[in-house]
DNA sequence: TTAATTTTGCTAACGGTGTTAGGTAAATTG
DNA sequence: CAATTTACCTAACACCGTTAGCAAAATTAA
């Protein structure tokens, strides 16, 4: 039956219609912008329709999530494939890791939930420059004892605060199985390792 | 003037419970269960109400912004103060952040702007693994060619994808005022101190 | 004490969201 | 040509943040 051959692929076609014009709209506008009822608007069609094609809303963002994973793996493959040595294949995959997040922002804010539906917490600047000045003040004794005097405690700061925002987000999250034990024994680890570097 | 202090008093009165009932919905039912409606039917008065003591619901959350950045710089500080000596604060002063972001993980969202209106992207778990595994495999390698067989692996790959999503999202959240160049830098120095402390 | 005025709080609406029940018109089948 | 299936839409439900406009109460002035 060649009738019902060419309904599955209209039916395949809005579907990916859905998809692609979700992903404009969120390029263009953010994740808060996407609404069930501005795809249909998009592709012409009543907002009954998305919900043949998808559970829920939930689900037409699943799809972009599972994309960010495979697309992740990708560059992570390759980055790791340039070298044989696995220490700059660490080095090598941070930066894929890195470069990913930047020019995938849309797909990397989906798959780890961060700064969705955020509340812009902007206006908190003396606030936030007190824990910050706290956080500097010891790295900075640490280094001024030190003969190494190219150490930038900018750059020193924001590391360790990135160790500890990574390692507390990751478990606020749920994108991670370990337990609470384990997540304390990686935070020892880091933040050693962290201070053993900066000597 | 007697009457007008005590309507002054019976508005902030007003003004707090707004602000506790909020907390307790938000304590109960996270905060995306937090609504307007919902505090004027808690606090047994009309919607406009609410109005007059906050421009707006992000005016709300940005009180429970403040006042989480208060009790960071708080508990840092103590944690700061048991020690003079500099390494043994930055240790001490990990374990209070991580201590006040488990305890107070409400706070600690909005702050960051983590895991807020979260499309529970639960659904990859073989997507994710793809990615894992690549980014283990080094860390094995590097493990197993050196003579200290007491070093856990998955520790070790929790603690180099930590550092990774720290800076990724605190860039992505706008919580840092860095360029990107110091960004990367930031990178630079965090994973090579990490593979430095791996041998 | 009464009239004018301010304060206080409400109802009801606007425009938006995700989701679904129920009905109509078109296309396909017998 | 009639019956049935398929495709699709309208309209509603229950929420959301926000605001305009009005009624009642409390305060002040005469």
């Amino acid at each position: 039956m060649g009738i019902t051959d060419r309904k599955k692929r209209q039916k395949e076609e809005v579907r990916s219609q859905i998809l692609s014009t979700a992903w404009a709209i969120v390029k263009e506008e953010g994740w808060q912008s996407l609404s069930i009822r501005r795809i249909a608007e998009a592709i012409e069609y009543s907002v009954p329709i998305i919900y043949e094609h998808f559970e829920n809303k939930e689900a037409i963002l699943n799809q972009f999530g599972m994309e960010g994973y495979r697309m992740l793996a990708k560059v992570l493959k390759t980055a790791k494939d340039k070298d044989p040595d696995p220490a700059r294949q660490l080095q090598s995959m941070a930066l894929a890791y890195w470069n990913f997040a930047q020019k995938n922002k849309e797909h990397y804010q989906l798959m780890f939930g961060v700064g969705m539906a955020c509340c812009e917490v902007k206006m908190c600047g003396s606030e936030k420059k007190l824990y910050k000045d706290l956080m500097m003040e010891p790295i900075m004794v640490i280094i001024s004892n030190k003969k190494n005097t190219d150490t930038n405690p900018c750059l020193k700061f924001h590391t360790f605060w990135s160790i500890l925002h990574g390692l507390v987000s990751i478990r606020l999250t749920g994108n991670s199985e370990v337990s609470n034990d384990l997540n304390k024994m990686v935070l020892e680890d880091a933040i050693s390792g962290f201070i053993k570097n900066l000597n």
